[in-house]
DNA sequence: GATACAGTAATTGAATACAATCTGTAAACA
DNA sequence: TGTTTACAGATTGTATTCAATTACTGTATC
């Protein structure tokens, strides 16, 4: 959807890819001018980028408040976890109808990289692992469903980084290997299941912590830092 | 997702709803300039819109070149389509599992409006249509589903101002009798039948035209217009 | 009559400049 | 001591400006 060759797109694609990668955190703040210098580019450059982030999810942008790394609340979350389980069952139902073999192809080729930099390059093995995903949606030839399914990617690391404890465990790479081999015997049915189980448990691992389960309940997360008990 | 309170929100909201409503057709140039002038904008402001239209798939925004009303092809249409009756299957789906007493009560609500202006207001008319859709998502309460099928009730407008013949036959208003008829009766299989045909009957009404089956198919489209057969 | 080319006009890309708004701190006051 | 007000600094909103690219028109040439 984004066409390059503007000055902005530099700028939009490595702001993405931080936020992404979790080394830019959820309530960051992203002002307009030292983004500019370290980009060497002015205001109106880094303005174009965060109004696409904005529109994608990424980046919240609120009026005269400036940007800063959008923070879902956890039933955004639920909300988006939902949304994903419906788009990615339609790429699995769409794939089993198309022929296997060029599918289970192209989606090996990539299982061994994922296995290449398991446990070796965290940071590259999170973002393959999401890739997997993104390169599932585009195997459909549907670009419009490719497009949602790479936006709600992204929108789910940031959940990632909101509320899971920890982060490297996001994607099984055997879950991948199960769901290909499913694909490759044309059995839909446990395509499906196995699709669902696995974002079923990343949403399990990122959500399910009881102390916090209410968005932005700041009594409850501060009550862990406090130094003493108040009734004693 | 659009904070409002810039300068710039006024400019998007009319040049998205005059292509919604067709006064804008696609490939028609929008420039900066002369927008500008008509808002009593700077273009930083003009561009600011017609870039969130640009991510939002209603403007097409080439460098160098400005942007236009986009012209989906007739792939990218059917490709839409699609994706729209995976979500509004989703929305069926959904509003199926919850208590329909409320949600029955505000579909009719909006259904009397769409009667009161049948065949005396057709753009309105059109508009209504479109919004018993994003109703529809928005009674699910999930901001995320209503959002994506907001999105994809404007482009299939953007397709229909392209490919269909007669614009306002667009919606039956029939037909969402029957859909809030099934839902009411809590007959999930009815509704998203009810859905399915629908949304069908209006991609057929759109697309069903095999003269100019191909994208930009200028010859068949003129050939139309030609005075006399070229060939006796 | 068609094509190639040059020069000009129009339009966009991006930086700068100025106005408006917000944030934080400190002084004034109750 | 706690609250309000005032001011300074920082940050954003928007317009303006200049450079770069594209589109157009008329002319020359085949």
């Amino acid at each position: 959807m984004y066409k390059s060759s503007t000055r902005s797109f530099p700028v939009y694609d490595s702001l993405r890819q931080a936020i992404i990668e979790q080394a830019l955190k959820p309530g960051v703040k992203l002002p307009e001018d030292s983004i500019g210098e370290t980009f060497g580019v002015s205001r109106t450059t880094v303005r174009n980028a965060l109004v696409r982030l904005d529109v994608e999810g990424l980046v919240d942008l609120q009026p005269n408040r400036g940007a800063s790394v959008a923070e879902p609340t956890i039933e955004e979350a639920y909300d988006i976890f939902e949304m994903r389980q419906c788009l990615e069952r339609e790429v699995i139902q769409r794939l089993c109808k198309m022929d296997p073999k060029p599918i289970v192809k192209t989606l090996k080729e990539h299982l061994k990289e994922e296995e290449k930099y398991l446990g070796k390059d965290s940071t590259r093995s999170i973002r393959l692992a999401g890739e997997f995903h993104i390169l599932l949606a585009e195997l459909t030839g549907s670009k419009i469903l490719a497009n949602y399914v790479n936006e709600i990617v992204s929108r789910c690391s940031l959940i990632l980084a909101r509320f899971a404890q920890v982060h490297s465990a996001e994607c099984g790479v055997e879950e991948h290997a199960e769901l290909i081999a499913a694909l490759a015997d044309g059995d839909a049915e446990r395509a499906n299941a196995c699709m669902h189980s696995h974002l079923h448990g990343v949403q399990d691992r990122a959500l399910l912590n009881p102390e916090d389960a209410q968005s932005d309940n700041v009594a409850a997360i501060l009550s862990r830092y406090r130094p003493t008990k108040t009734k004693p």
